[in-house]
DNA sequence: TGTAAGTGA
DNA sequence: TGACGTCACTTACAG
């Protein structure tokens, strides 16, 4: 989204918070309302003459609406130096070591491009979608479905069904894994390092709709996972010489919200009896003992669990299982059999999303539904955006309401210790390698963020430590 | 500039 | 009937 009027982040300190305030009323307001694109298109959609005008409207609009005035005065303003201080911090890259990475990648990639061409036969760029996919369903007879463009779709989750018998997509799996890595993780994490020998990122607060922070240019908020040459990759993110990296991760956040909210019993009693929360679900859905569950089992309950805060359907499940649709619906009317409070909870939810023209998180940020508000039933991608939003919205809000706390409980009290990331659920800190430091420091973090808000279930925090990013310890 | 793909939560 | 899991960002290709 462009910004409507100015960067507020970078005028925090200078400019009258009035002023700061004004700017981000209307994007703020714009977004969970009416995003449209441009200055323009904005202006013209909210039938006002100039943005001036829009901003008199939203803040009318905000003065009417204590819960969520209250909501923009104490979470959405006060992390802006909190962000600020983030971005200026930022976070070391070892350079020098990123590239022996990148050599190693390099050489995998030239060997596998090698092999790759000469089994096609003929000059193919493998970069290209077009390309493979004419090769794999034309020469290969690889039976592919088509995009909605009708082109042959080539991506992992559609070709991998063939890999086995088509030894050339294991290559192509292979080659993607890597070519991504080198073109988005290694080229150009190396060219954004700054002359401090850090990356310094930007976080948006009003990109996504649900409230969540973005990152951008570069994105520190998809670095690969820690396996495999991601891992190594994560790695050349470091800690300074005598500093340690510590992260605090939420556990199953999302899921505690929803349990908290539907207030379901089984789901309630699952998290305060410290249980794994898909192994319950796995026990009830195939009416099995909590301990006699299965590794297939769980997963299968894992991607029903995670699935229903998406809004996902039987058809969505039964691709994601690979199993008929049938038995993809037995498991969801397994599941709300065993949780029947979160369906009532979700109906009541939307029957009042539709009344109001509006949804609202824990801490009562809105996402506003009006085009539909007037209409009687719920097109389908909005009932999933909304059954989703008080979730993911309020793990939002509640990990901004912590961040605030942290930055003036912890981090202004101690001069050495600096925020330096957050990804969606996860608080990255750079501090000192003092063990009588960390002895206060990780219970305090620990402690804030347990406590940030009270819900029906206990909050969990996995920590984490360690000199760089792709190597941590758990604690 | 839009589409396809892949990375994260 | 058509579509079929949310929210993002970046890259590469194709037109």
């Amino acid at each position: 989204m462009q910004h409507v009027f100015w960067d507020w982040k970078a005028h925090y300190s200078d400019e009258p918070v009035e002023t700061v305030f004004d700017a981000m009323i209307a994007e703020f307001l714009l977004l969970s309302g009416s995003y449209v694109g441009s200055e323009e298109a904005t202006i013209a959609h909210h039938k006002v003459s100039n943005l001036n005008e829009l901003v008199e409207k939203q803040r009318a609009l905000l003065a009417a609406a204590p819960r969520l005035q209250e909501y923009f005065q104490t979470i959405e303003l006060p992390i802006i130096p909190v962000l600020k201080q983030m971005e200026k911090n930022g976070i070391i890259l070892d350079v020098a070591e990123l590239r022996s990475v990148s050599a190693e990648i390099d050489a995998a990639l030239a060997t596998l491009t090698e092999t790759m061409k000469q089994e096609v036969g003929f000059e193919i760029n493998l970069n290209s979608s077009v390309q493979v996919g004419t090769f794999l369903a034309e020469k290969l007879q690889v039976p592919l479905k088509k995009t909605k463009t009708g082109k042959y779709a080539t991506n992992e989750a559609e070709i991998s069904q063939h890999a086995e018998n088509v030894p050339f997509i294991q290559k192509l799996l292979e080659y993607r894994e890597l070519s991504k890595l080198r073109s988005t993780y290694i080229e150009s994490l190396a060219s954004a390092v700054a002359a401090d020998g850090r990356i310094h990122t930007t976080y948006s607060q009003v990109v996504a709709s649900t409230g969540r922070l973005s990152s951008s240019n570069p994105n520190l908020q998809n670095i690969p996972a820690s396996t495999g040459f991601g891992q190594k990759i994560k790695s050349c993110f470091k800690a300074a010489p005598g500093k340690i990296l510590v992260s605090f991760d939420y556990s199953q956040q999302e899921l505690r919200i929803l349990a908290h909210l539907s207030k379901e019993d089984a789901l309630l009693t699952a998290f305060q009896e410290q249980k794994d929360v898909h192994t319950t679900t796995a026990a009830q859905i195939f009416h099995v003992a909590y301990t006699e569950v299965t590794r297939e089992q769980r997963m299968i309950a894992k991607t029903i669990n995670f699935g229903v805060i998406y809004g996902m359907s039987s058809f969505g499940l039964s691709t994601q299982l690979h199993i008929p649709v049938e038995a993809a619906q037995k498991f969801i009317s397994e599941f709300y059999k065993t949780y029947p409070k979160i369906r009532s909870y979700y109906d009541t939810f939307l029957k009042n999303g539709v009344e109001t023209g509006f949804v609202e998180t824990i801490l009562g940020r809105r996402r506003f539904v009006f085009e539909h508000a007037s209409q009687k039933t719920i097109d389908n991608a909005l009932r999933r955006v909304l059954i989703n939003y008080p979730i993911q919205g309020s793990a939002a809000d509640l990990m901004k309401k912590v961040m605030i706390t942290i930055h003036h409980e912890v981090v202004t009290k101690n001069p050495e210790c600096r925020l330096l990331l957050q990804i969606h659920d996860d608080l990255v800190f750079e501090v000192p390698d003092d063990a009588k430091f960390l002895e206060k420091f990780i219970p305090e973090v620990r402690a804030h963020m347990c406590r940030v808000y009270p819900l029906d279930v206990p909050i969990e925090v996995d920590v984490k430590y360690g000199t760089n990013w792709g190597e941590m310890k758990k604690l």
